[in-house]
DNA sequence: AACACTTTTGTACTATAGGAAAAGTTTTCT
DNA sequence: AGAAAACTTTTCCTATAGTACAAAAGTGTT
């Protein structure tokens, strides 16, 4: 059997299978009992942890349930990405294109920064645009945007179309299915910020406020 | 073959397939190119999106990377748990001052929406703002900002002074201590988006990024 | 209608999952 | 301590499921 260690499977020197086991040996259980809690059998346990199988995604649902951690946490590997050496960087005005549709142009923000968690953007969104239904899309995350030039048109499922002005700003839960659409046949652009979901991790909310209040500013 | 739908491939009425047809749609990507992009087959990839299969952890990891979205974001299939009532705000080019300092005004964007986990806001840079250093602060969190008009001089402890004229953009690990100086003589204003601490639970990312912006920024 | 393109459907192959036995580990008892 | 016992983990084998290739079906365009 192939060594996983050498496939994609390896992300940061952490491996599914190590972080399994890890998990599971943090509750002290033995896999008999993983088997219990999941629904897969021993021998499979022992194969995922020595990384000798890649799990199939219902079974990294079971896994998840299992091990009592959410699936998305289950398949973070490389939690500690802290580098020190890039902790700002600067975009200048004529930025390089990001991604093009038929409906927008976009340039990408501060790209150079990987590690960050929101995700800047210009998008222009071009004024030839058919009909407003076609190109709503729903994805997860929130996102804010503010309208640099001319005028756009928020369509989504939820609300009617709001118009928005240079100037003005929206912000929305991009799972609801929504689109932009340029307004009075002229191209508008717009800066937009997009935030992921939210980590679902155990994480102690109550001290991680405290810990920003008592800041010093 | 069975129909994963009901097996435990389904969260939340949205399956692995369903989400990962919708996200090549929204790039308007066909299955060839998403197969260029993963390395995955076209029939397997078509099989993945009809939830006729349930493909291995490592393939899933290799579909997350040619769909451009973090692992972790692809297996979140409970995107969805957002109240109906509250996903959208929109907020006018004059609104109200948020809060002022000697060497801000702040005005809040989009402040209805409670549940949001950015906070967007304008900020007029003072132009007459006595000593650079003086104001240098530090909080949890990262910030965006795109300067509207004017021009700022970003300071750090780590970076040297980056100046930033109107349309330029900076990202920042607002744990450096910073602070912003407007340029020229000038007043400048700056479009900043503001996401706090990473893992923050159960938090509410409204009121704790009041706490933090009521700090002498 | 012919064409180019996209997606789905078979078939062969390869990898994963489950059950049981073997190997390894810890505990218990004399 | 040593050995047996109980428990945990790994390995072997077979069945099942996922993947790749190729052909067929579907879709839209000229």
């Amino acid at each position: 059997m192939d060594d996983l260690r050498t496939e994609p499977g390896l992300i940061n020197g952490q491996t599914l299978g190590t972080k399994v086991r890890a998990l599971r040996k943090a509750h002290s259980w033995t896999l008999a009992a993983v088997s219990e809690a999941t629904g897969l059998s021993i021998s499979a346990l022992s194969k995922i942890e020595n990384d000798q199988v890649s799990p199939t995604f219902a079974n990294l649902m079971r896994l998840a349930e299992g091990l009592q951690i959410s699936l998305s946490d289950l398949v973070t590997l490389n939690e500690d990405e802290g580098s020190v050496s890039a902790r700002m960087t600067v975009s200048r005005k004529s930025d390089i294109v990001f991604r093009s549709t038929p409906k927008y142009d976009m340039y990408a923000l501060c790209a150079e920064l990987r590690r960050k968690r929101m995700t800047p953007l210009i998008e222009r969104v071009k004024a030839d645009e058919p009909s407003p239904l076609d190109g709503m899309v729903s994805h997860s995350g929130e996102e804010f945007f503010y309208v640099l030039n001319g005028a756009i048109e928020v369509h989504t499922e939820h609300y009617g179309p709001v118009r928005l002005e240079k100037g003005d700003s929206a912000y929305l839960d991009s799972t609801m299915a929504h689109t932009l659409v340029a307004m009075d046949g002229k191209d508008a652009d717009i800066l937009m910020v997009w935030l992921g979901p939210a980590p679902v991790g155990q994480e102690d909310g109550a001290s991680m406020a405290e810990a920003i209040l008592n800041q010093d500013c």
